[in-house]
RNA sequence: GGUCUCAUAGCUCAACUGGAUAGAGCAGCUGCCUUCUAAGCAGCAGGUUCCAGGUUCGAGUCCUGGUGGGAUCACCA
């Protein structure tokens, strides 16, 4: 129906005018409340090829789209913008178009969009900033759905390197043979326990060493004048630990041992990563999500490789006399870049070329996202960078959506300050904190325990989540878990109330009112009319959503819809509306609005309770 | 220091790609539950959109230069 309206601005435009305007640029928007009308239409545009004053051509626009157009009853001109004021017709015929469209599933457009996210360590549980990523990955992908993608959901799992052998060291060497099941504790948590307490050695090996005789010395003649001891001591951490420290050295040599293929190294891998893959999956269960492809750095470490090769023939990357390979991009402002040590072993980069490599060879996927934090941008200006110069056919269809770290009230998190929010320990708060509002507001006593606790879950996810995704990714964000939990207001409860409603309503409904939308003759409320206006925008914020890759729109919008939505239903009476007809037109734009509802907010991974 | 990025009400965030008098929520203050769920609705108050210029019918949004926060510039991943 919008674009009917649409196509009537254009015979107008053109009919006046001999002047044609491409789609884009008809801007059509809702009008603000201020003014009459429900659509307004910009003129300004229009100003330079009509020569004419924007006032001027308002009103000539609007004479002629009133006299031609049946959808249009009226219109007003202030400034450059002309508003139109439609007719009840145009809102029943866009409400059956809607109730239509509503049950359809989307049209698949035939494209395969795969999605990176989450990617976590397996020396340290969920945190807080996963949980950022993953809304944002998890919602990515259904938005990709509903566009009509077919959709690879996928993780690159960092389950080698230095970092793991620490927590492996730490377990063989003070475990004892414990495990999970025998101190009754989460395998994630097991494990980075293990890992937290090899920190906690090396630091005291450190700071002992930094006093010693060799300490001194190299502090005396490595640091420039002015640096404090400490200033420097933290910047030589990382030298210290490959070049002089004990425990360092016995986790350099499990991981050699692990790249030489040791049996009992490997035994011993193995096993501390499947107790932090049991404790992720309860986790990933507890965020209702999956994942279509599990890839493990194990395995993709290797790749890419073949580039190296390639890259050299093609005169792309040269090679140092140390036989490192390099690739210069320096002219397209970055920097000389590292892609081989000159040991033969792959980078980082190395591996994300192999990978991308490998992934378009099995899924040939149109579009590849990779939600990663903004720390990592210029890591991917340069893959991208790379894979176009290697003429990779895929280079121009990735995108990396990168979104702000995730800070505390007090600043940032740092483990090793142990201001890391945990998401085990989060997701239970916000569900008991669900319970005792539940509690204190009463009104759940038909239903069984299972039930009851089944809407908990529902509402206190919907408020974490809601909380972290209605923020724009590319923001950082401050995480207050005070305000995490607040079920008023702008937040997910609020929206899922007003689902609530509705299904209360409709429960009460034994019949269908009988009611002929072509032969409507009550007059229609402003407030339904929004309503209508905000159910006809949706696709074009879904679209939106996909081109910008940001879910926050979505979350936006549903909260619009419900606010709108409870202003209705606080100042129009349904079940027992005056008349027959506005009672069969009320219960299905009701309906209407809880389908989208729940559809919009299903995007974000969150559920919708039946009570609450 | 180079590059990238962000800055909007006391706090947390919006603003339809350059459009009307910059909007919501929280916190504060007022009202509204014997009628469909008050996790709601209505109202009051709160702003030099970091600063200075520029572009034009029109700038929170674009350009230039500052100020302040963050990230990044490893043969770590």
């Amino acid at each position: 129906m919008l674009t009917t309206l649409k196509k009537d601005i254009h015979t107008a435009i053109a009919g006046l005018y001999d002047h044609r305007i491409d789609d884009g640029q008809l801007l059509i928007s809702p009008t603000k409340k201020e003014f009459e009308g429900e659509y307004t239409f910009v003129v300004f545009p229009l100003v330079k090829a009509i020569k004419k004053k924007p006032e001027e051509i308002g009103q000539e626009l609007g004479e002629r789209i009133q006299a031609e157009s049946n959808l249009v009853t009226g219109y007003n001109v202030v400034k450059g913008f002309l508003n139109l004021s439609l007719s009840k017709r145009y809102w029943l015929q866009t409400l059956s178009e809607l109730t239509v469209k509503c049950g359809q599933a989307p049209i698949q457009n035939g494209k395969t969009l795969m999605v990176e996210f989450c990617s976590p360590n397996t020396n340290k549980p969920i945190h807080l900033g996963h949980i950022r990523n993953i809304l944002l990955g998890w919602s990515m992908a259904q938005i990709g759905e509903a566009n009509g993608y077919k959709v690879v959901k996928t993780q690159v799992v960092n389950d080698r390197g230095i970092a793991v052998c620490k927590s492996m060291l730490s377990w063989k060497e003070s475990a004892d043979g414990a495990t999970p099941e025998s101190q009754g504790i989460k395998g994630d948590h097991f494990v980075g326990k293990y890992y937290v307490a090899f920190e906690q050695l090396f630091q005291s090996e450190y700071k002992a060493w930094q006093s010693t005789e060799k300490g001194q010395a190299i502090y005396k003649s490595l640091s420039k004048d002015g640096d404090l001891e400490e200033t420097f001591f933290k910047s030589y951490k990382n030298k210290y630990f490959n070049e002089h420290s004990k425990i360092g050295k016995r986790t350099k040599d499990m991981l050699l041992q692990w790249e030489a293929g040791d049996p009992e190294t490997l035994a011993l891998w193995k096993q501390l990563n499947d107790w932090v893959y049991e404790g992720f999956d309860k986790t990933f269960d507890a965020l209702g999500i999956d994942f279509d492809v599990v890839n493990y750095e194990s395995e993709t470490y290797i790749l890419g490789k073949e580039f190296v090769q390639q890259g050299l023939q093609d005169k792309i990357f040269y090679q140092k006399e140390d036989s490192s390979v390099w690739v210069d991009l320096e002219d397209a402002k970055m920097d000389q870049k590292l892609v081989l040590r000159s040991d033969g072993t792959a980078v980082y980069v190395t591996q994300d070329l192999g990978t991308a490599h490998m992934r378009y060879a099995k899924y040939k996927m149109d579009k590849l996202v990779y939600v990663v934090a903004d720390e990592q941008d210029y890591h991917f200006k340069v893959l991208f960078e790379i894979l176009k110069r290697l003429g990779e056919p895929y280079a121009d269809n990735l995108y990396h959506l990168s979104y702000g770290m995730v800070d505390l009230p007090t600043g940032k998190m740092k483990s090793r300050e142990g201001t890391v929010v945990d998401a085990d320990e989060l997701i239970e708060e916000v569900i008991s904190e669900a319970r005792n509002a539940s509690q204190e507001r009463g009104g759940l006593e038909g239903l069984t325990d299972a039930e009851r606790t089944d809407v908990f879950r529902k509402i206190g996810m919907a408020a974490l989540k809601y909380f972290i995704i209605k923020v724009n990714p590319k923001k950082r964000m401050t995480f207050d878990p005070k305000e995490s939990v607040d079920m008023q207001g702008q937040t997910g409860p609020y929206i899922q109330n007003a689902y609530v409603r509705i299904r209360s309503i409709l429960r009460r409904v034994s019949e269908r009112p009988d009611y002929d939308l072509n032969n409507y003759k009550q007059e229609l409320q402003e407030i339904e009319k929004e309503l209508i206006v905000l159910l006809t925008s949706y696709e074009a914020m879904l679209g939106e959503a996909m081109n910008k890759y940001d879910p926050s729109l979505v979350a936006n919008y549903c909260y619009a819809l419900a606010k709108a939505y409870h202003r209705f239903y606080h100042d129009c009476r349904i079940l027992n509306a005056e008349q027959e007809e506005t009672r069969g037109f009320r219960l299905a734009l009701s309906e209407l609005v809880a389908e989208r509802l729940s559809a919009a907010m299903k995007l974000l991974g969150i559920e919708m309770p039946e009570y609450m």
